[in-house]
DNA sequence: AAAAAAAATACAAACGTTTGTATTATTGTA
DNA sequence: TACAATAATACAAACGTTTGTATTTTTTTT
């Protein structure tokens, strides 16, 4: 008690062994090298002797920290948790640790996170880019340091050096409102957000095109990219889009789960029945859906999946030899539409 | 492209300039013992060549990673990654990042993690014991070896050398439960976790110690103790809870949030009207309840603000000198009543 | 202009590993 | 018993910093 004990190093098995510092290394990795019962002694006097390797000097000696940096937007998003356990399932397996980091929606703040990665500290790099993200040689500069790099969700400009992984958000939203549609419904609205996010983008896309394709008039009143950063304004926003309405869906398209609940919830407000008046379609599928009464239809995004493919590309591209071109490698995982009460 | 440039280190830009290592290194520091003009010639070489220092050395050599290894007993609730954001809001204003690991709910796992954190990656450690952990030799352990750690949430036995925050989860029950009593509900039903979690424990005493200081009976059919550890489970064991109730609750109070969804989520399946026939109280208040219709009143638990308060507590363990003995920390929150449309 | 004081810099050890090469000890062979 | 072949171990450099001490250079003092 009280007093610290200072680390036992191999030095001091050695010591102890009267040995070489080399020979515990090897004993301790169960190098052939050295005999069996040098083996034995060393193991049990490490052991004994409480020894614990010090990890940040076998970095420094092998130049792999077994760290991969995780960078995304915001933590308060039940997505890019998802993705992160995703990451971490797979990196665990071998034997990698997560280091993760958020770049709070912030451009800034995204490069900074980029310099403390390129210190050293990690071996590779999972991003999911911010909405402001428009330049990204930020990205290119850390990878031509020789950091591998990962993106997902929301990539606006491809990264010629780094694997991509993502899903068919125009095909996906497209897919919803053709649903919708068949389903007879014709006035459909749309609830985005940021426009500057290549995901809102894709999914307005997809809209837009469901609709063209079926000869559904496009009424712009029904289209609302909410511009709220902030969970409090989000909700107002919505609430006050639903009751200055001209024109009445009888559908509503939002492009995240969280949308759709609070799309919902200002129905439920305003006094209409879902699904009867109107029905309702989410995007992501993280339980918050579920939960609502009524239940929400979604657009079921591999969260999960999408964090272990991240990891597993990642953990490729570090296995790959340094002389050895990486050749890209761009994942779009498939979406499927979870149907529930608000259809 | 293709090549990968080596990395810059400081031995490059003293060659470059025909000056020492160590005045390299000074000169980088802001160090007064260098020269003003040798420092600025430094500067600019450190920026033309792209130097950028490696945290890997710098840690070995100072024996500090400013890594905080955190701990968690799942990512997939929202109550551990506020805390988490509330550490590593907290954490970046000292230059700390965080490292989060998952105990899985299992304490081998929560072993396991803190064997890898005795490696010397982490300078201190944030941790929420999992409900299976009842002995805490492993984190006397730790804390022997000298490395700094801080408690939160689900603290069943007390550490001695490691600080700890908490709220206290039998008042805030208590004073729940006495609020719906004076809003005159008699037969009151509690829902409740796994019996070995401390929160669920003392959350449980303070509905019997409100029930009991005001005469209340107490029915035992009224009282969940729900045992799944999987979301799809609770759903099932909650509802199946509320269909075969003998005698009806008028209110409930749900020591989650989560829990205080799937009540109201059974209770309108079943026909109740919320908040008329029955009140619902939820715990903890992270956005969930907010979003529901009614919205569910809640224990406001200062989640972040837990994570804030544990961070200053590690960082102020690291910065005191190791000669002098730590003086343990028990941080008791505040929690407050948050009344919503379900009561 | 020489000596002392102060400023600037260089040297070298340390942090705790890993790993290539050199050395010593042990075996087997003639 | 001497010699090679092999097995086991030791030595030392390397990873990229920091930092205490020694040395050199510059400035000040007389």
């Amino acid at each position: 008690m009280g007093l610290k004990k200072r680390r036992v190093k191999l030095e001091d098995i050695a010591r102890k062994l009267n040995i070489s510092i080399a020979t515990v290394s090897r004993a301790l990795d169960e190098n052939p090298r050295v005999k069996l019962s040098t083996r034995e002694k060393v193991l049990s006097m490490a052991k004994l002797m409480g020894y614990m390797p010090n990890q940040i000097a076998k970095s420094l000696s092998s130049g792999k920290t077994n760290i991969i940096g995780v960078l995304i937007p915001r933590y308060d998003e039940p997505f890019f948790i998802e993705v992160c356990r995703g990451i971490d399932q797979y990196a665990r397996r071998y034997n990698y640790k997560i280091l993760i980091s958020s770049s709070r929606n912030s451009y800034e703040f995204e490069k900074e996170n980029l310099i403390s990665f390129e210190k050293g500290l990690v071996d590779g790099v999972i991003l999911s880019p911010t909405h402001e993200t428009e330049n990204v040689a930020h990205l290119n500069e850390l990878i031509d340091k020789g950091i591998p790099m990962v993106l997902f969700d929301n990539i606006r400009e491809e990264v010629s050096g780094a694997d991509h992984v993502m899903i068919d958000d125009e095909k996906a939203s497209f897919t919803a409102v053709e649903f919708l549609i068949k389903k007879g419904r014709k006035k459909i609205a749309f609830i985005g957000g940021i426009k500057q996010k290549k995901v809102f983008q894709d999914r307005y896309k997809g809209y837009i095109a469901a609709l063209r394709q079926y000869n559904i008039p496009i009424y712009d009143e029904l289209i609302l990219h909410c511009n709220s950063l902030d969970r409090e304004f989000e909700d107002k926003e919505i609430l006050s889009f639903f009751r200055h309405l001209p024109i009445y869906p009888d559908a509503v398209f939002a492009c995240t789960d969280n949308y759709g609940l609070l799309t919902m919830k200002s129905l439920l407000k305003i006094g209409k029945k879902i699904p009867e008046e109107v029905s309702v379609i989410g995007f992501g599928d993280l339980g918050l859906g579920e939960v609502f009464v009524p239940s929400l239809t979604c657009v079921s995004q591999p969260s999960f999946e999408m964090g272990q493919k991240a990891a597993e590309l990642l953990i490729n591209q570090l296995n790959e030899s340094d002389d050895v071109d990486h050749k890209k490698t761009i994942l779009r995982l498939e979406t499927k539409l979870t149907q529930r009460e608000s259809t």
